[in-house]
DNA sequence: CTCATATGAGACATATATGTCTCATGAAAA
DNA sequence: TTTTCATGAGACATATATGTCTCATATGAG
């Protein structure tokens, strides 16, 4: 087995991460030049731009999963759990925001795999829900609604640098729970 | 002055921002299909679709600052203001956010009157946190960002079916004060 | 009715993106 | 050293999108 860049494939990925947050219908052309690899090596690692796009879906799921469990793991309740996640996807969410817009419903499995994940949020959610955390009146999907918009809303501050990760994290959960109002505290 | 269908132009400009917002990548040609009317036709009304897209950008702004202005007249206090424009312009968030991606760049017209938007959303906050509507500790930029990304989620709710557009205000009114905790409150 | 004109259909040239292919190169393995 | 193979450069054919053009039609104005 002879690798002389094994890194060619993920330099690839990285690349089609910021060209197409940048630019959704951005070339491959693009994607290769900003990789620095030939446009030629870019067909070599994905035969098509199908499956780059399925490639990059796959390769951010697996990321937030990864980070989540082991953001998750020192959780002693969901509560705080959702909180811990929270924190652990929002350096994430540039790479999980532009497949869910429209990336998701091309293959099955991704689909599939996205749809687990949302029901894996609402589960948790209804689980924290009966902790305390959130309102009996405020439906679930409005919850998870929030909760994603939210991390959005932190990982923009980041990219922006108006915030840490840490102080964004912190601005989004506290949004979350207890609201922006200053008087009534 | 003749003009056999008036609403020609307005069909496109109807059918461009529901073709657009499902798959920004769209051709023209499917435009003037879901139109109804002829890819010619759609060239005799928009020169390129770099114009089209322009004229969907001052559309939405100007169909944005229509609906907020009618709705904050009677407001008695800046928070109220904020509450209404967002109720306001939850029907019409499809319309603003794919413009708001990477559509406002091109044109400095366009970006201008963002920009203008924008800075007007900041000192509305800046302006309801003295009234006590928000905490002093709180960032204006988080508190906008948040505005906009709440904004976007009832939009979705009701899209989905899964609210109307005064629940969904509702919700994310109470969210941005008062947050969604249940215990505490 | 007669005329002007907005329209639909479609041909056309051009530009860009895509995917395949070949060939030379250079680095790692033997 | 020689061999192997991933790579870069670029040619190539194809597909699609774009913008222009022509022509026939139909509708409203006069």
């Amino acid at each position: 087995m002879k690798k002389i860049r094994p890194s060619t494939r993920d330099a690839i990925l990285e690349a089609a991460f910021q060209t197409f947050n940048q630019r959704p219908g951005a070339s491959l052309g693009d994607v290769a030049k900003h990789a620095g690899v030939g446009r030629a090596t870019l067909h070599r690692h994905f035969s098509s731009r199908e499956a780059l796009m399925t490639a990059l879906a796959k390769t951010a799921m697996e990321e937030l999963n990864t980070a989540v469990d082991a953001a998750v793991v020192d959780a002693t309740s969901h509560s705080e759990g959702l909180r811990l996640a929270l924190t652990a996807i929002i350096p994430l969410a540039n790479r999980q925001w532009f497949l869910a817009h429209e990336l998701v419903d091309r293959d099955p499995a991704i689909a599939a795999a996205y749809k687990r994940d949302t029901e894996e949020l609402v589960a948790e959610i209804e689980a924290a829900r009966a902790e305390g955390t959130f309102a009996d009146d405020v439906p679930t999907k409005w919850i998870a609604e929030t909760y994603e918009n939210l991390i959005y809303g932190a990982w923009t501050m980041v990219r922006d640098g108006d915030a840490t990760a840490s102080q964004a994290a912190t601005l989004a959960w506290r949004t979350l729970t207890d609201g922006l109002m200053g008087d009534q505290k």
